[in-house]
DNA sequence: CGCGGGTTTGATGATGCTCAAGCCCGGTGG
DNA sequence: CCACCGGGCTTGAGCATCATCAAACCCGCG
């Protein structure tokens, strides 16, 4: 059965089927249940995770004591605290399956052993990384280009279906803003 | 003599001297004077740009017509809209000297001839993605962590020579807010 | 049924923007 | 070498956006 880690690997590189097959064993597959933790503040990010299935946050508890949530990664995306994953120093951030999640970590060392063995799989990381960077890039530009009620409503018209699989208070933080106002602009517009 | 960019490449790969010597010959050495622009609006992104000597910013101008500083990238930093350059598609953003400048840029066709002749530069990039998009989440972390004045003051406090070194309406619009409203916070903390 | 986490509501107020005007200072041309 | 010009920085008044706080409400789960 082809999952969704082997076609993402196929999509990017041009390895063949024995060698998707064999490079998985440096990947340890995880069942994870809904509010599951994978990486609290403190400790150090040892995995680069990739949701299989199901759906992953990244948050940090700021000063006054409230989730501030980051980063969301749902299917076939990559996630990990990189500044910590690279350096291997600890990290200020949580990383936590919002629903029953099914995803693949892939080891600190682990990931250097796989470089070594198979060469293509650097390109693939590469890739990754330049399109979440790039992700990123955009991101910040929406930040400061559109009001916060225009940025929900931006997100609500890109990712109608994603809106629904989360909290409420998740998506107001992720999107810099307080619950209660996110309630506000729901009522405003329905 | 050594260059910056040479130094770097040896930084965080294991290449030889005849190797970084040869592989120089991919990059194109560029003498920038001061607002001297690298791309425009809507012109798609062939260069990663590497800042020898100098400072890069990019930006963009909104609905408004004010120009938005997205990124700024000073001596042995990468810069480029890699959304752009990954799918040759139009940017967005400019990208300007605000200094006169040396910068080497690697044409995005020959970035793969490059790692198909040393496919150590794979692993290159891939490390400097992978700092830049660390550095990318921890700055929206103290986006969401600070108030606005506390973010020129944490940047005012951590970089004291970059802050003379740019114009204040463009630090003003990287920070996310108004040149009036940085003066503002300058006349009260001197 | 009751508990508790999440959402809604509304009053109040701070943060940070807009707009318009004046000022400072470095560059350019006469 | 001086005068002018203009871009950038400052100032201040008024205002919009959005946060805070406290309370009530809703609803799924034990």
């Amino acid at each position: 059965m082809e999952t969704n880690l082997v076609q993402h690997i196929r999509k990017f590189t041009t390895l063949d089927d024995q060698d998707v097959a064999s490079l998985l064993r440096f990947f340890e597959p995880l069942s994870l249940k809904k509010k599951a933790c994978l990486l609290e503040e403190g400790e150090i990010c040892r995995y680069n995770y990739f949701v299989e299935k199901g759906c992953l946050r990244m948050y940090y508890i700021d000063d006054k004591g409230t989730e501030q949530t980051n980063q969301f990664a749902i299917e076939n995306w990559w996630l990990a605290d990189y500044m910590s994953f690279d350096k291997q120093t600890p990290s200020p951030f949580y990383i936590q399956a919002i629903e029953k999640s099914t995803v693949y970590g892939l080891e600190h060392s682990k990931q250097n052993q796989l470089f070594e063995e198979f060469p293509q799989m650097e390109r693939y990381f590469l890739l990754i990384l330049q399109r979440a960077y790039a992700a990123s890039q955009l991101r910040m530009k929406y930040m400061h280009d559109f009001s916060k009620e225009e940025i929900y409503h931006h997100i609500a018209a890109r990712f109608p279906e994603f809106i629904q699989r989360v909290p409420q208070y998740m998506l107001a933080s992720y999107l810099g803003f307080t619950p209660e106002y996110l309630s506000e602009i729901r009522k405003k517009t329905s």
